[in-house]
DNA sequence: AGCACGGATGTAAAGGTTTTCAGCGCCATA
DNA sequence: TATGGCGCTGAAAACCTTTACATCCGTGCT
């Protein structure tokens, strides 16, 4: 009887989990160095073609994945991208989140998500953790103050999202086309006295809506003259006379918008612009308490375009912002480095909650 | 005349951006080693109070922030988490985002969030890419099947939000006592006959439901007679005689909703429950554009309790299910290593939609 | 023939941290 | 007076990758 014993250098282990197959045993598999195999990984056309073929072959059949820690050690560059927003259960923010992560993921590009919970003073301070993991951050904050933002922007790549201010990258919305195809359609159907109830004084969007509404409201002013310059989007019709009429800020939610609807009623408007959709939501709560009728004795009109507005009866007129463009627009923004301002277009969606001006 | 000159090592270097601080730095600074810098901030006893106290200060006026890259090089632990929804426009899925990231970030982790567009296929893909990055990751799944679910538990540690598998951390919510609470709201309001709209049969949550209804179903059964046994959370009064009648499964949208509302209508039930609140906000719709009304002409019902059903009118009466906190599990059982199932409380909330049995 | 050059590859350092091991001084015990 | 142990600290290895530098060889030129 003979007895072949087979002796092995590498005994039989046992390994639980994923075994971790690093660059080395790849170079050992294929036979060169770990330069090589590096090259043949990043740098494809330094490396002759029979071995590049060879050490991406071993490379595949043994399932190396690059160690991005160790990666992002040596480079700099960690592959990951932080997002900050301030309260993810604003049915706002999902649709950006929604963007920059799968635009990020399209780029190999994972990130970070972190929410303040619309705590703008932590929001720096998170920033910063997020910094040392990440190449860049895109950040919502419409609250935060600009000398925060400027610091911030000092240290780490970051690209805002709807907000603004000098020196740092951005993606925005056309803020005053959306506000006077919402005035526009509102004239048209005949109001002449709109309301407009603003959101919180510190948020940039608010202060922006309110700038846009201001200019718009020129054009239309009451002595019901046409304005003197066309805009470049077609502008709204000046033949109607029109007056517009700023209400108190509330919180830009369902309980902003429920607060200030008896005030809305009080005023003696036919037509009313909201804030975001989300006061427009309370507004139509509170009125449909109340048995005002919408839109026949009052027209809703909101921003933002969140998914909920489609969903309420009557449903929701509403300027649109891009959200998932916006988001993916950031994250392209981040990636190439390129300190730019882009704003995207808004568009006007009419749904039940607009209508003719009635008496 | 004397000139002094004097010659430093390092000519006075101009750092733009953020200078990294290493934990060399800090060692030359306290006049220890790296080895005791280390230790005086991860293995406070073993470093004499002394030391420890003079390191602990000069890391902090130097700001020294450990580089996570390098410290999970060696350790092979990351500091952060990964978590993996289905679809972040699901106003379901915020809540659980926000409790995983609220708790993350107080056990000082990161969170990597990855939205899979619902696309059940994509997601063991996209957890093994996180795998290498993330210590653990929370999996919201509700049809990625089994089986490969089962594959990735193996491989790297798991827990799932709102599904269940054999030999997985989880957490989940008592279905079934909501199921209770629900119908037994129903049949003291005098309804007699209650339709249920079933969500997608491949996921575990509907499965669930429908499980818990006909439980629940057995004990009111149609013959009157008192169920025997008592439930826990006290059981439905089974003095009032009560018909379930399932219908077809629908997509667990708004627009699901409104498909389905025909049929339930039809169905001559006083009263319905729907799968989720989004199912149950498209029957409301379509009632409202048909001019039933409700809860006068029928009572709805919906599970999850998203803000949402708060805001139209009228207000969507919901079995809520734990949202936050059940994030905030998750984070605990990962972080813990338990290998444990936690089955959080629900609870009805009473609103508008439902009300007495007409006729 | 000698030389410079360029292509392909290997060697080694570097990046920041943790951990293992060794060293040192000192006290208690034998 | 040795010896052992203990408390504290430092040196160096290790983690995995990328990159700067060195090596080797063949080719074309003077």
């Amino acid at each position: 009887m003979i007895m072949v014993y087979v002796l092995t250098a590498d005994p039989p282990e046992i390994k639980t989990g994923p075994v971790a197959v690093t660059i080395k045993d790849v170079a050992r598999a294929a036979g060169v160095s770990v330069a090589t195999v590096t090259r043949a990984l990043s740098m494809p056309d330094v490396v002759r073609a029979a071995t590049r073929e060879r050490v991406l072959e071993t490379a595949k059949t043994l399932g190396y994945q690059p160690n991005r820690a160790a990666r992002g050690l040596i480079t700099g560059r960690t592959g990951n991208l932080g997002l900050l927003v301030p309260d993810l259960a604003n049915p706002f923010f999902p649709g950006i989140v929604k963007g920059v992560q799968a635009r990020a993921h399209e780029a190999d590009h994972a990130v970070f998500l972190a929410d303040t919970d619309e705590n703008p003073a932590a929001e720096a301070g998170l920033v910063r953790k997020l910094a040392k993991q990440v190449d860049g951050v895109v950040l919502c904050s419409p609250r935060m103050p600009e000398a925060e933002l400027r610091a911030l922007a000092a240290d780490i790549p970051i690209v805002l999202v709807y907000r603004r201010i000098p020196g740092t990258p951005s993606v925005t919305a056309a803020f005053l086309d959306g506000m006077r195809q919402a005035i526009s359609h509102l004239t048209a159907l005949g109001h002449q006295r709109i309301a407009y109830v603003a959101g919180p004084r510190s948020s940039w969007a608010n202060r922006e809506r309110v700038k846009s509404l201001r200019a718009v409201g020129r054009d239309v002013a009451g002595n019901g003259s046409p304005a003197g310059r066309a805009s470049a989007e077609g502008k709204v019709s000046a033949a109607a006379k029109c007056e517009l009429v700023e209400m108190g800020s509330v919180t830009p939610t369902f309980e902003g918008g429920v607060a200030a609807a008896d005030g809305v009623l009080a005023a003696g408007v036919t037509a009313v612009i909201a804030y975001n959709d989300l006061v427009a939501l309370g507004l139509l709560h509170r009125c449909a308490a109340r048995g005002v009728r919408v839109p026949g004795d009052l027209s809703v009109l909101g921003f933002d375009d969140i998914p909920l507005g489609a969903m309420v009866h009557p449903a929701l007129t509403t300027v649109a912002l891009p959200k998932g463009p916006a988001g993916r627009a950031a994250v392209d923004l981040l990636l190439q480095e390129r300190k730019e301002k882009r704003e995207l277009p808004t568009q006007l969606i009419v749904r039940g909650s607009t209508g003719p001006a009635e008496g």
